[in-house]
DNA sequence: TTAATGTAAATCGTGTGCGATATAAATGAC
DNA sequence: GTCATTTATATCGCACACGATTTACATTAA
């Protein structure tokens, strides 16, 4: 790693900007659902393996329960998400997708990649791309910062 | 650009992620300033160029006036900035280092340094990965979303 | 069995981040 | 010079994101 100095050198603002262009272009494929980005990446979660427990999302998605608390609520305000008290852990709440998410899973996942498409990201290997940073956050995992 | 399928195989989430591993990680850094990396953001502009205007500072972060002017509105409450109507044009207002801030500089910088020098990410082509998120942020600019 | 410890969610406070709107000042067309 | 447009900043509402605390329940140990 070489010594961060100038803004324009330091890899976490490219970081930084990367993911703010990302949140707002999925925010543009999304709107037409009224779903935000992490919305969405609840859905991911979900569409992949069904009913799993809150603790079971955040895990997945690195975010503790103040933040995906609020957003489940929201996702089932808007009739979503439904949410049932475990049996066997009476602490623990089964997530589960409700028939109108399952039945936009198609729709939104392909307002998505057309986005993705229609962008196509000239001349970046996003191979080579994807590699790096899953090693950066493997990194990241291994350390107790 | 790969079809994305499953939450692991999308280029967003790691950026995402690594984004927040990032902001994590600077926030222990800079906690003992009692500064946040996007305070810490505004003084790494300020520190290569004094007296900017606010939208300079914006254009040079990517943020809007309604990002950006809460945190420089902090940042004067907490004596690191001042705020001047410019002559030129009243509508303008240049922003500058306190001396408190001018000086802390290299204390921060120093302990950002040791922080990322303690991590220091093992295996990551940090020289690479930077190429490769400097051409996908020049891609987003290049697109009207 | 009870007491200590640990865990799953919920809640709270602070600080972004963004689009939309408001206001004032500068600029340009006529 | 007047008026319409553009520009710089301010404000607002909504939605994260995170650490800290609280509450309910579970597990373990004495």
């Amino acid at each position: 790693m070489e010594k961060p100095t100038k803004l324009e050198q330091q890899l976490c603002f490219e970081v930084y900007k990367a993911s703010s262009n990302f949140s707002k272009m999925y925010a543009k494929a999304l709107e037409p659902f009224n779903l935000t980005f992490p919305q969405y990446l609840v859905l991911l979660v979900l569409w992949e393996q069904d009913g799993l427990l809150t603790k079971n999302i955040g895990e997945r998605l690195g975010l503790g329960t103040g933040t995906l608390n609020p957003i489940i609520n929201r996702m089932i305000e808007q009739g979503r998400l439904t949410k049932q008290q475990s049996q066997t852990d009476k602490r623990a709440f089964t997530i589960s997708l409700t028939d109108k998410a399952r039945s936009e899973h198609a729709g939104v996942e392909q307002a998505v990649l057309e986005k993705l498409i229609c962008c196509n990201f000239m001349g970046v290997d996003a191979i080579e791309l994807m590699k790096n940073l899953k090693e950066l956050n493997a990194s990241f995992k291994s350390m107790n910062l």
